[in-house]
DNA sequence: ATTAATAATGGTAGCGCTAACATTTCGCTA
DNA sequence: TAGCGAAATGTTAGCGCTACCATTATTAAT
């Protein structure tokens, strides 16, 4: 008999583990452990008799474990700015395509635009042991750069091109905004106004105005901007334009910082029976499928935002898996689609 | 000197444990682990010296080792049928809202609709011992089900209403068809035609119809079913106007199963000049925000599908945690939304 | 001052899995 | 049929943390 030394409880979550999936396969547990993870390894026969015993024990395969003794998650962190963003959800669409398709599983979370914010996830997810970040934008703040430059698992700065600390996928916000500048000045239009939805948080629009900008005062021309302090909704773009028509009499086109504003504004133009482009020309910013929709057809700036999201994957798993990248940074580039509405 | 016995080599990440930690705060490892889980238990003074070791060795907790030991992951697995619709993504939004500051963390799939793919899902998911999961409707193929209903951790099936396996947090959605049917009715329309894309995959679409179907057979009608095989979309739409207007010359409205349906439906019928209600009226169901931009604006069901996901989100933490719930069904009702469409 | 209660902290033993190394078995040649 | 290299399988020792129980410090009560 045993003294009175009794043996501690442990709380038994009493699931199955590799061990009795090994004893009733008879092979020892590493041999389970080898059918689950490099099947090719393990003799046909022998494959055949685990699998048998998983399906007969009713085995669930635990993943933290397996992180946890491989010191590898298979975790990719993912932030993006919004989750009310169609944008970033296709984004999202393209990296989870790829990600899923080779065994890796997204941690999402949405910074609302707040950079702080972006330094507290980063520092959650790390606690996860990710195998690579994903994130929006180059800018953070010094705390989050500090991190983020000292870890050792690959990081893709997305949807931005420029000075990243690893990889690097994304477009050219400024040549974006100088695009849509040189064709509305092309179109003979003068007094453009930018209106873009809070630039100090999506500061992206900013650079966009920035490109904008460059070209209309290269050109001799002021490029005033109209910040509005509310969210980039539709309703949003509805009220800009009632400003801008009341603020700005001479203005003979608007350049939207994205197509929720343009969009709400020709909608909106469409609702009070002005013409568009005739009275006020209207441009956007991301070639949202509704603009193509809408009469007249909105004039935009397509990004390949899928495709931001697939290539990102594709070098965050490359860089996973020791392959070497030709360049750490791919400028996807963007599309004028050009509509009637400017 | 040991023997030819050399010790085995382990990958080292190096990255600094609780032990460093609490050699170097000069308590026990499990006073750091408490300081990180149970602040309050641990004494200020005893508190401050751990977070300050913690700070100088720059300790980043492993909340993978955490949750293997603890048998708690925290982990939410969230399953939607697509990323792609917005619908979701509020849904998501309102999960995402409640979880995050519980400190969960969530782990989304999409299934595109496919009921084998949700079975593939949930069987992946479950290997990261997940606090709960979180599905989308009632219906899953017969594996998933008998999974879903063996396991042990909170199951909440969203955004329909019915015989749920635990949780159960959504909207009726015959009646949803039921309640347009009859507004339609009542405004005189007859030769009503239901719209919908791949009603098979979007059986909720299909429930709609069922309400839809049995008040006009109940008004001595015919309830004709447009079932579209391209995915729910503007273009969809914008043909299916086409198609009714095509095959169904008496039809003096559609009900379609969705508002990206119906919106596209009625940019189309703008471009084309005709007109909305008088030649045909429209009605959609979800309650998007560009319905109520669009001229006419969409009548349409409202669902409170942030709402959804944020009750869902307290239910499950409730149980979670052990605490009682009056009801395990909450219904959170629609609302009908009247435009000048229909 | 002494005791009893409580608060704070610590020691030990895993959680379930896989890396590293060790051993056995197999397939093939001479 | 022995012998050899490769393939298959096994043994051992953790991964970094927390549950459980044990112990020590502190406070409250007499």
């Amino acid at each position: 008999m045993s003294s009175s030394k009794t043996k501690r409880q442990r709380r038994g979550v009493m699931q199955p583990t590799i061990a009795e999936v090994a004893i009733e396969a008879g092979v020892s547990a590493i041999t389970v452990s080898r059918v689950l993870n490099s099947p090719d390894v393990v003799r046909p026969a022998t494959r055949a008799r685990v699998e048998a015993a998983i399906d007969k024990v009713g085995y669930v395969r635990n993943m933290l474990a397996g992180s946890l003794a491989s010191a590898s998650s298979r975790f990719i962190a993912v932030i993006v700015p919004s989750l009310s963003n169609i944008v970033f959800i296709e984004v999202i669409n393209g990296l989870q395509s790829e990600f899923e398709r080779q065994g890796y599983q997204i941690l999402l979370a949405n910074t609302d635009y707040d950079l702080d914010r972006e330094c507290q996830l980063v520092r959650t997810f790390l606690g996860w042991s990710p195998s690579a970040m994903v994130v929006t934008g180059l800018r953070h703040n010094e705390a989050c750069q500090r991190i983020l430059s000292e870890c050792d698992s690959p990081i893709a700065e997305i949807m931005e091109l420029g000075d990243a600390i690893d990889l690097n996928v994304g477009l050219d916000h400024p040549e974006a905004g100088r695009c849509m500048a040189r064709y509305l000045l092309g179109k003979g239009h003068r007094n453009i106004v930018y209106v873009a939805a809070q630039v100090a948080r999506d500061y992206r629009a900013g650079l966009r105005y920035d490109g904008h900008r460059e070209v209309l005062e290269a050109s001799g021309q002021a490029a005033p901007l109209l910040d509005l302090d509310q969210l980039g909704q539709f309703e949003t773009g509805a009220r800009a334009l009632d400003r801008v028509l009341a603020d700005y009499p001479d203005a003979s086109a608007i350049h939207f910082a994205n197509d929720d504003l343009a969009t709400g504004a020709l909608l909106h133009a469409q609702r009070q029976g002005i013409c568009v482009p005739e009275t006020i020309a209207i441009a956007g910013f991301n070639g949202l499928p509704i603009g193509q929709h809408v009469t007249p057809r909105l004039t935009t700036i397509t990004s390949p935002r899928y495709r931001i999201g697939r290539l990102a994957a594709e070098q965050v798993i490359a860089r996973i898996e020791g392959r070497a990248l030709a360049n750490n940074r791919t400028d996807v580039g963007f599309e004028l689609t050009i509509g009637e509405s400017a």
